[in-house]
This record gives structure tokens, C-alpha cells and sequence, in this order.
RNA sequence: CUGGGUGUGGCGCAGUUGGUAGCGCGCAGCGUUCGGGACGCUGAGGCCGCGAGUUCGAGUCUCGCCACUCAGACCA
């Protein structure tokens, strides 16, 4: 990407009313933009990175056997009316609206009803299953409150798989397999060493649930662990009984702030059975299809992975996720044609900073946007036919030879 | 939803007792600069959140609404 053939700007300075680290560096880097309260759109950068973030998450649920497929925002009520949660009193985050014909229709907020829904279609025996479908979708939730940023926020792109299986048994080896790849993910993204499995509410249908929860001060959940952190659990289901079933005492649990970046829900007949999702086993018996569903944020993650990199200068992002890897200034005359050259031999990892500007201006803005490697190409560099290479997250310079600098990806 | 704060060029802000709307950044032009957000000159850009009211006159006072924001409550 050539800077000077964007769109996007940086800014120095945002509104004091932006108090979230991770929305202010976002929107000053030209990441993202804020429309209203908990609604923002993704710019160039933003975007990217968020792609980035998506494919990892594609990569490892493929790699376990599932398949993406792309539901609809737009809802119609009568899967919702059968689990009875179109109405209000049960889900208060609706956004609702109407058809010009007359019939009433909702944004989705979560996608339990039509996938379930679409299932009966496709499954009728236990050949059919299991089926593992996942795909990413725009949410929209009627928060009472945005806030944090892009971590709580009222439109949002979620990653949601939903499992469908003819029985518990292979729920289970499903469920410890998402939990296996769940942990990779976060690997991947960078939050591995500070990202934790932990029992949650499991609701009325299951008794635990479980959410990754990633340490970090300004996450909104707040939850105990014991000392070599193998036992995680939110606060909103620490009692005693709960304290019994893991084997831990409340005196040896510490408490953090966390925010939560999965979670993984075994469902058992709470959406099949109301819906009528059925299939005939080996033995010629109705039975209704086990399910699961999985979710991860993924414009929460993105958020969450600012807050754990950014410093005083800007973003930081994990070679991982970054937009682009390198970001290259050329100065001087000399300069500027080798960096043109080196551009071009992979426009697709670089950003080239060729504005007309001064170079303190550019260094700085190569800061805030959190790319990786700052290269420079300078007359006194190509003294020594080499390039200055800079990593962001250490701020360690180095010298290397031209021709050891390998963009290509 | 409850309680506080804030709405003024693209962005960040100032605006005294009511009297023709300002600053910084950014933007355009010219010149000097050019390895850490340079400088000089010139210039463009405003329904002062919206609606009523008081007044000869309202960014400023009164009332209502809306939005943003912080804290709380809420958030399978």
C-alpha cells in the first residue's frame, strides 16, 4: 500500500470523550472510524487486520472439520417465537423492525434459531451427522450502554459455530476438539500466554459453560483463579457448590479482570427439540440432534489485542495479524527510487511511506500504526549498500545488507 | 434505565457582565527546509447539536428534546 494513494489519515489527537486505549489508537491510526455509540466502521488498515485475525480462526476450525457457510442478518421471527426467544422479556437485545408489507423482522443477535432451523432441511438421518458450521456474521445487539471501545459494542462481526451431533458422546469429543483448536487460535493470535479456559454460567440447559477469558485490566469480566491458573472461573458462578465440583478453596483463589475473547456452550436439546430437529437413528428411532455452539469475537479480539501490545507511541500488532509487515521510508533522492524498487517486489506485506513529508513525521506514524518493521533507506545507508530495520515492539534497530532483506512473503 | 460531564470549521479546543465567532492541528498556494511530528507568508473552510421562548439583539439566559461520554445497573 502507497500512503499517498489512500484515503486514510492519521490523526495526534481524538476527543477525550474516546477514553478506551484501544478505540483512541484505532481511530488516530486510521484503523477504524466511529459512526455513533458502539458502531464502527472498518477502514483500509482496519480491515486487514481484522481479516488477518478472521482467517486465522478459518484455518483452525477447517483444520477440525468444519465448514463456513454465511447465515442472514435479517430474521424471521417464527424460529425465534418456537424457543421463545423473539420475545423481548427473554432476549431484551433485539433490534427489531418491520417488513413495508406488514410482518415484523430482527437483526440477528445470535443465530442458534435460524441455523437450527435450517438443519431440518438437511438432516433427517444419523448418516447426516455430525455437521460442524461455522461462519462470520455481522451481530447486532441493543446494548444498554456501548462502551470500552470495539469491546462492547452494538453492531459486531462474530465468529459462530454451531455443532450437530447424534449423540452426547460425540458432542464431547467435538467439544474438547474446539477447545483444542480455540487454544491454537489464541496461540496464534498472540494472547496465548495470557488467555485462560473458565467455567461459566451454563445457563438452564447445561450446567457450566465455558468462556476464554483473557487477563487484562480493562476487560469487563472478573474472574478467580487458583495459583498455577488450571482452574478459571467467572464470578458469576462462585458459590460453594461450584467451589466442591472444581476442588478448590475460595481462600486460595485470586481475583483479575478479564476479557472475554470465546466461548463454548453445549446445548443439548434446547434449541432442537423446540424446533423440531430430528433424524432416525441405526436403530429406525426418532431422535432429536445433540448441538453446541462456539463463538468468538472477532472485532472484540482485535480490541483486546490492542490493549495487550499498545505503548505510549502507538499500536503494536503480532507479525501475525499486522496489515502489512514492513513499513518502508525511503530518504533522499537515492533514497526514495531503492525504496519505490523494493516496494514493488511485494506491495501486498508493505506499507511505502511516499508522502512529501518530513521523516520525523513518518517515523512517528509508523509507530501508531503498529507495523512490525520500520525500514529505512537512506543515502547513509546505501553507503553501506543496507537498510536500517526497526522492530516495533523492541524498538531495536539494525543494519542488514539490501539484498538480505527478503519482502517477498 | 439512574446519576454526573460534554455538544462551537475535517480533528482537538477557547469564547468574560448577552453586542458582527476565535486559537492550535489538518487542508490549498508560494518560498526556505528535509533521519524524530520544521518554519515564514497568503488563503479556503462555521444553521455554535435540534426546537421553542425571553430580548432591540442569544454561542452565551429559560424550557423541552437529541446525541456523545463516564460511573452504576444490565449484558445465554
Amino acid at each position: 500500500m502507497k500512503l499517498s494513494k489512500t484515503f486514510v489519515k492519521t490523526f495526534r489527537e481524538v476527543g477525550k470523550d474516546e477514553t478506551a486505549k484501544n478505540a483512541e489508537l484505532l481511530i488516530r491510526a486510521g484503523y477504524i472510524n466511529k459512526e455513533m455509540a458502539g458502531v464502527y466502521s472498518y477502514l483500509p488498515l482496519g480491515l486487514k487486520t481484522l481479516k488477518n485475525i478472521e482467517n486465522i480462526i478459518r484455518e483452525e476450525l477447517n483444520k477440525i472439520g468444519c465448514e463456513e457457510i454465511n447465515l442472514t442478518a435479517l430474521q424471521n421471527p417464527e424460529p425465534w417465537e418456537k424457543s421463545g426467544r423473539w420475545n423481548s422479556d427473554k432476549m431484551d437485545i433485539w433490534f427489531k423492525t418491520e417488513l413495508a408489507s406488514g410482518g415484523e423482522l430482527g437483526l440477528a443477535p445470535t443465530h442458534e434459531e435460524p441455523i437450527t432451523n435450517l438443519m431440518k432441511k438437511y438432516i433427517s438421518s444419523y448418516k447426516d451427522l455430525p455437521i460442524y458450521a461455522y461462519q462470520f456474521q455481522t451481530k447486532f445487539r441493543n446494548e444498554l450502554r456501548a462502551k470500552s471501545g470495539i469491546l462492547r459494542t452494538r453492531e459486531f462481526l462474530m465468529k459462530d459455530l454451531y455443532s450437530f451431533t447424534a449423540d452426547e458422546e460425540t458432542h464431547n469429543e467435538f467439544y474438547e476438539k474446539a477447545t483444542g483448536a480455540y487454544f491454537k487460535i489464541y496461540d496464534r493470535l498472540g494472547l496465548g500466554d495470557c488467555t485462560y479456559k473458565c467455567f461459566a454460567s451454563g445457563g438452564v440447559f447445561s450446567k457450566y459453560s465455558h468462556e476464554f477469558q483473557t487477563f487484562l485490566p480493562v476487560g469487563e469480566d472478573t474472574v478467580y483463579y487458583n495459583k498455577d491458573k488450571t482452574v478459571v472461573l467467572n464470578e458469576e458462578v462462585l458459590n460453594d457448590e461450584v467451589l466442591v465440583d472444581l476442588g478448590v478453596k475460595r481462600e486460595e483463589l485470586e481475583k483479575t479482570n478479564a476479557a472475554e475473547v470465546g466461548n463454548i456452550f453445549t446445548l443439548k436439546y434446547k434449541f432442537s427439540e423446540p424446533l423440531d430437529l430430528t433424524f432416525n437413528d441405526k436403530d429406525g428411532e426418532r431422535k432429536t440432534v445433540y448441538m453446541g455452539c462456539y463463538g468468538i469475537g472477532v472485532s472484540r479480539v482485535m480490541g483486546v489485542i490492542v490493549e495487550k501490545y499498545a505503548d505510549e507511541k502507538g499500536l503494536i500488532w503480532p507479525e501475525n495479524i499486522a496489515p502489512f509487515k514492513y513499513y518502508l521510508i525511503g530518504i533522499g533522492e537515492e533514497g526514495e527510487k531503492k525504496a519505490l524498487e523494493l516496494y514493488e517486489k511485494n506491495p501486498e506485506n508493505i506499507i511505502l511511506d511516499d508522502r512529501d513529508l518530513r521523516p520525523g513525521q513518518k517515523f512517528a506514524d509508523s509507530e501508531l500504526m503498529g507495523i512490525p518493521y520500520r525500514v529505512v533507506i537512506s543515502d547513509k545507508t546505501l553507503a553501506e549498500g543496507s537498510v536500517e530495520i526497526t522492530e516495533r515492539k523492541t524498538g531495536e534497530s539494525k543494519m542488514i545488507k539490501l539484498e538480505d532483506l527478503k519482502v517477498e512473503a
